[in-house]
DNA sequence: CGCAAAAGTTAGAAGCTATAACTAGAGTTG
DNA sequence: CAACTCTAGTTATAGCTTCTAACTTTTGCG
């Protein structure tokens, strides 16, 4: 986007940062992130291990930033979706293209955390934006009210200060598309034989009307 | 239940061997799984590290040793729910209470599974035994049937051989549970203050009727 | 051009998995 | 009972990891 005057140094710096980030991608993808070895990324690189230490103060800082890249390119797919206005439809068939796109990358964020490890405030921040999203495209809901939805009512967060039952939808659309795709990507559904597809979307299905 | 005769050798190993997977589980709820370390274990069993290779072969044993425990274990909270008259409700509290009771063993079973790891013949029978526990539980279902049913219906694995909308109810049910579950406990849900309890058991209402 | 800052180097500490070779003790057997 | 075998534990070691320290080379700016 807005490109910023960078010093050839400085853009050297990026592009070096960012063959670190690719590596470990690549590495991630065929080891898991937990095997993720700053010393074998910078062998492949050309360059001894420590070397890395320049661009990366530790391996939980380059973890880091692999997340919060990951959220955002979550974040950026959500808002292109509703762009041309939005529905539930649409931004389910979005996240489950994103996650396919990268199961590795979708276990990242939405896999096993690191106990002790706390969330970037830039991450939550991207959560609360496709929240925000999401509330946006829950369709008009049905006028009566469950328990769960006067709880939601009395709460102080109120992302966007939606009524009960919009927050209701949301929520559950949230968790059935993490149902299905968490249990497919995390390999639950093989050996069943169906498609996860059809079973997402008639998943989907019911959240529309 | 049924104690096999054995020597004091073999009872002696076997305790030693269960104070290590006990340690191990410390571990792994206080650092992760992937902290896990089998020096660190012993030593605090207080012996040198290479004393465990009696006992384990590798790390990746006693890890995938965790895993037939725990999959055991939340087969037989199930089978025990079962037991008086099966129903989906109390499945659904019974898996919950299993989860929160420790949530590190639900994410080492069902959070992000290590690249290239396949999980022994042990665990694929566990998971078909729970799936059988919930097909027994799904209520009568109405009649009408989606094209996802009919894609049920035609498939080999037939665990059971039961028809279409009962696996999908079976299936969805396991889905929604996970989808509620996997957010929370990897702490998708905090900050935003409400209670997942709630939650949870609106989702699980939705599949009882 | 010259110099300061940045990038990359090797050396090394501390920790890990895992193997090899060895010792001490327990249990079995002639 | 003595001798022998098998097992549990030991230390030593190779090879890997993260990460720090100290040193050298390169690069871009004034």
């Amino acid at each position: 986007m807005a490109e910023i005057a960078t010093s050839p140094r400085e853009r050297y710096r990026a592009q070096v940062r960012t063959e670190i980030k690719d590596r470990a991608w690549e590495q991630i993808a065929t080891a898991g992130a937990s095997a993720l070895s700053l010393n074998a990324i910078a062998k492949r690189m050309g360059m001894s291990g420590p070397a890395l230490y320049r661009y990366f103060a530790n391996r939980d800082e380059l973890i880091t930033e692999l997340i919060t890249d990951a959220y955002r390119s979550l974040a950026d797919a959500f808002r292109a979706t509703a762009e041309g206005g939005t529905d539930l439809a649409a931004l389910a068939r979005t996240v489950r293209r994103w996650a396919l796109e990268a199961p590795h990358r979708y276990l990242l964020l939405y896999g096993t955390p690191v106990p002790g490890y706390h969330a970037p405030p830039d991450t939550t921040k991207i959560a609360a934006e496709l929240m925000a999203v999401m509330l946006d495209a829950v369709p008009p809901v049905p006028a009566d009210r469950t328990p769960f939805d006067e709880h939601l009512d009395g709460l102080t967060f109120r992302a966007g200060h939606r009524p009960g039952p919009v927050t209701h939808r949301a929520l559950i659309f949230w968790t059935r598309v993490h149902g299905v795709l968490s249990l497919e990507l995390a390999g639950h559904f093989t050996g069943m034989g169906f498609d996860p597809a059809l079973l997402y979307d008639a998943e989907v299905d019911t959240l529309l009307t």
